[in-house]
DNA sequence: TCTCAAAAATTGGTTAGATCAATTTGTAAA
DNA sequence: TTTACAAATTGATCTAACCAATTTTTGAGA
């Protein structure tokens, strides 16, 4: 391997003139010779690739060339590059499509606040009894099903877009389903989400009871505003875990998201 | 666009760690700052960027993370770099984002109505003087713009895709373009809309300045307030256009009976 | 005046070396 | 054993060059 891309840095320029075929640009060479390092097994999904530096003595380039090859490799979703840590590879492979953004939980969280809660107030005024029954359902469900089973997940996911449906306007449910998405196919969000989700599920189950509560009176504003609690508690669970995970001065950060959001929800 | 993306760069370590929302790495946000230079239309698919050399400059950064920018975009073909020659803007474009589903211009409406008021009143406590510059030049460019020109479209995108991103949610920037796509893209929806905007524009400018008065004096309930007026009367023009597409679909469809029974009794 | 090849300017590609910031690891004190 | 701090690791960015491919300009010759 080494010795492939030596001689391909070396007679470079001859390749591309002689042959055409070899690419142009050094960092395409070394791109493409990482995939290949991967694709050979000695760097599985999850592993952690040698450092810029080493792979920059290694191939015979500098580190910028090395760099460009990694972020390339980045943008198409084969290597996840962390800041102070390494470069990975990914395992996803195929789930992550381009076509989400890259969103942190708070975002996410924040745009779940914004929207379910108006999702429930127009739902409060025109659901029927059977669309009721079908929400009374996933309660049952998620608080008989074990914590973090596929089964509670399932049965929190249909709660909130059954509310969806129920407002008779299939935008609102491609939005929630869009929701939805970012949390289980966005890697930093599923996992923050995760995390968060194995202590707060005692809640859940008394909240979406309180949010159906207002739904079966057909009060809107009882429900917009129990809808809002569901995702306020959320948001805080996420900073309290972010701020769990950054023990040192990540302190200082937590504080300030913590500043932002709360002022930022309070205003009803 | 120089001034936002300066800016970007001036605050960088703040924005990470205050808000921990915007991008971590230089190389992103700039890459996303190429991609919104590309989707204001200055370089039109096909375009040649300037080079790597006046970019840095522009930006205030260095060639490298110029480089590092263009190859990430080059890498999910937005952007073709021809060595020797500059990088240029690729003509794909389409299938952006997650397939749309078919809906009614009302319930894009109604949508639209739970979901931009709720970014006014958020963006309101949070939003900056520069973004409140951005979002009077869109209102003054739409008060000159002549009716249904691409550039009062334009500048009425600008001026809610502005407040989205005023938010700092990129999950609300994305469901706001989301939104917008939907008008466009969507071919009853494009239709009944330009219709209704042919006769509505004269509100808008209005309506947007009452927006604006509310963000300018930063008063979320007022904001809220006043986007809800927003579309709560483009929602009454829909339903009144649909009413009288309905009566001239009727009546052109009694004038071909007419004309049919007429004609078919004239023949017999 | 027109043509076309050589020179000059432009533009992306690569290198080297240095500094910064985030993260991880090692270590010593409590 | 746990905690807290120091050190090492690693990616991020900058500067200042120089190389190579391409485009533009120039000027001599037909």
């Amino acid at each position: 391997m080494v010795l492939y891309c030596l001689r391909a840095q070396e007679t470079h320029t001859q390749d591309t003139k002689e042959t055409g075929m070899t690419e142009k640009r050094l960092y395409h060479t070394i791109a493409h010779a990482i995939l290949e390092m991967i694709a050979s097994g000695k760097y599985p999904p999850g592993a952690r690739l040698p450092g810029e530096r080493d792979l920059a003595e290694q191939f015979g380039v500098s580190r910028v060339v090395i760099r460009e090859a990694e972020i390339s490799l980045e943008a198409i979703g084969r290597l996840e590059i962390k800041v102070g840590s390494g470069v990975y590879v990914r395992e996803t492979e195929a789930a992550t499509g381009p076509e989400l953004p890259s969103i942190s939980p708070f975002e996410l969280t924040q745009t779940r606040l914004m929207f379910e809660p108006e999702c429930a107030a127009l739902a409060a005024k025109i659901i029927t009894d059977e669309q009721i029954e079908e929400l009374q359902a996933t309660i049952d469900l998620m608080g008989s099903a074990p914590v973090d089973s596929p089964e509670g997940e399932q049965a929190d996911m249909d709660f909130h877009l059954l509310i969806a449906k129920a407002t008779g306007n299939e935008a609102n449910v491609f939005f929630l389903q869009t929701l939805w998405r970012m949390r289980t196919e966005i890697e930093t969000v599923k996992q923050v989400y995760s995390a968060v989700c194995h202590e707060d599920s005692s809640h859940r189950v008394n909240e979406h009871s309180e949010i159906m509560a207002a739904l079966r009176n057909r009060n809107p504003e009882a429900a917009r505003e129990a809808m809002r609690e569901h995702f306020s508690r959320l948001q805080k669970a996420l900073l309290d875990a972010s701020e769990q995970q950054a023990i040192e001065n990540a302190k200082r950060k937590s504080d300030a998201d913590r500043q932002r959001y709360l002022q930022s929800s309070s205003v009803a």
